[in-house]
DNA sequence: AGTACATACTAGCACGAGCCAGTGAGCTGT
DNA sequence: ACAGCTCACTGGCTCGTGCTAGTATGTACT
């Protein structure tokens, strides 16, 4: 009964309307009377088609609601083509650069896994997910761990960091030029007169040493004195707000405040108005990392733009590279830090 | 030469250590002298493997550093065992209950896949990425398009939709009880003495229209005036401080507004303390969502928590159930909302 | 007429793991 | 001594696709 020769193969695959279950290549070609091979050439965008048998495929697979089986593709093929990324989706700077190594994956022909840490999902698990999935290289987004702790959850497959640093690992790495950000920041507010330059120092914040370095060396420079706040916790608006109270009760109050990130600038604008400090009017804040928050009206953030997109072309750029076997010492690329310039600061009030 | 009889099976495993290349269970198989079968049954933990073995068979996988090929997993399966999840990623609630998603799926056994739309990223591709990994369910948090678009891009694969009605669709739906959380609400400013109680009703957010329905009633069941501001778009801060500004050109000042989600009261509290106005000394202010800006210690926000792990569970719970082939019509799951009073009300000044 | 070659299509193995149906060794009971 | 059984393990097919190596058919050129 099971034995019907030749027909047995094609007899089990139109009966495929079983409920639930996805048309296959196979599906297609019994519909249209060809092989299955073919059905292949038409989805891979291959030449040696028939422009009429092309489009009955077509329309066949539109049809049965046919669409590539993902882990078919990926155990087959020679490469999996896709990349992985990990991060925390509560920042908004990973967030911006996802967005872009969507498509600049997408571009250079590479599909993106995405998995997430949370407070209960830890790194090692998000790691396991993907290197299950065989990406070919992985893009961590400010990762927590150290090289490694990493290296070995992740075993040979490559790696790119974004926004931090990681000396001694062989993981290609990709920062932005905080410190001339930074820089650029100090110059701006001290060509407004501002000489009481107050810096807030969140740990926890993208490339934080590399920014608070641009800060030193850029006060150090023009002659003026340095005050740091350091702060640390996840919660940076709340981090924000702990420095104004700290500003508030420090008697001498500074003319400007840089904040190492978007997020504190508007927990200390806020806290500050609620004493009744209006900015820029009695003080001047700045943030970093320009994120959506820092364009709102009433924020309107001068502030330091590290263009995600940038970022995200560069780390996918190596990652790519990497997945193709380059070899090579491991990398560490800059990418452009831009001051942006909004009403948030101005001359100080004196 | 490629004729080896028997032994060119085990050549091949053998010579894995080709660069990049993962170790199978082959590769384990062979290092410890046994079948591959058995290196299965060890890995998916079924009985009637000798306690020895197993400890062998483990520490080879562990040395060569193999972990399960996922996209095989998946394909030889005869089920993927992972739902995927859509949601935009800017969003808090939704992160929330995709933390949550995570937890409840790993304990029904399940995988979650995640693919998020941005500005650039339409629901169709992230869509379609699920689709091809061949997902069981999908969990599609606060979705823009419409059942029949949703539908032809998904097929056959059953859908749980988060936070937001489907008329007339074949999918679950799960939401809060956002009437009830808006009901308490306002009992609540009414019980502090409010009579004068406005509220911002931004669209774009989940279940917009079901808060602002039980504002309605609440309002009417009082017999209080209702105010609504309605605004649009995406950045919902700004939607507060237009709300902030339209209030303040308005002449009346109302002595409570309630926003229908944190982010616009956060922009609604900042933007007024600009026009000199504290919260709650001079206007309670009140939120929705219970995100963790709303438990910043600046903002304390008097708002309503809609359980995003009661949200999660439920979602998890419908897929899972539909992905095992349980039929029956689309059910629709309301969630708990349970008021969170914090210091941003207070009895009116007047 | 025969060779050369392009075009349109197909056969068959492979990827890594799941799963069903075995197989052989050792033990028990009669 | 032999059936009956458990335990520990293996053979072999399969999932849906990619890829290499083909096979027909036609068309052009010597």
């Amino acid at each position: 009964m099971n034995n019907e020769g030749a027909g047995a193969r094609n007899a089990r695959n139109s009966g495929s309307d079983r409920i639930g279950r996805r048309a296959t290549m196979s599906d297609v070609a019994a519909r249209v009377g060809v092989s299955r091979q073919l059905v292949g050439l038409v989805f891979r965008n291959e030449a040696g088609v028939g422009v009429e048998t092309r489009n009955r495929i077509l329309a066949a697979a539109r049809q049965l609601g046919y669409s590539p089986n993902t882990a078919a593709q990926s155990l087959r093929g020679s490469s999996t083509r896709s990349i992985g990324v990990i991060f925390n989706p509560y920042e908004l700077t990973p967030l911006d650069i996802l967005s872009r190594i969507y498509e600049h994956a997408a571009t250079a022909g590479y599909r993106v896994l995405v998995s997430t840490t949370t407070e209960t999902r830890t790194e090692q698990v998000a790691i396991d997910e993907l290197v299950g999935y065989r990406c070919e290289a992985l893009i961590l987004i400010a990762p927590k761990a150290g090289f490694v702790e990493l290296r070995r959850a992740i075993g040979p497959t490559p790696v790119v960091v974004v926004g931090r640093g990681m000396p001694g690992s062989d993981f290609d790495v990709v920062r932005s030029q905080g410190a001339d950000g930074m820089d650029g920041m100090v110059r701006h507010l001290a060509s407004l007169g501002h000489r009481s330059i107050c810096y807030v120092h969140c740990l926890d914040v993208l490339d934080s040493d590399v920014r608070l370095g641009g800060y030193r060396r850029a006060m150090a420079g023009l002659g003026l004195e340095q005050r740091v706040i350091e702060l640390s916790g996840d919660f940076t608006e709340e981090a924000g707000a702990r420095a104004a109270e700290l500003l508030m009760s420090g008697g001498d109050l500074p003319g400007a405040v840089m904040c190492n990130n978007d997020l504190a600038a508007s927990g200390l604008s806020h806290r500050l108005l609620q004493f009744g400090l209006h900015c820029p009017r009695d003080i001047s804040i700045t943030g970093y990392d320009d994120n959506r928050i820092a364009g709102l009206s009433y924020l309107d953030l001068t502030t330091v733009c590290q263009d995600p997109n940038e970022m995200a072309r560069a780390a996918v750029e190596a990652a790519v590279a990497r997945a193709a076997g380059s070899a090579g010492l491991p990398r560490e690329i800059f990418t452009g830090a831009r001051l942006v310039i909004r009403s948030s600061t101005a001359a100080p009030s004196v």
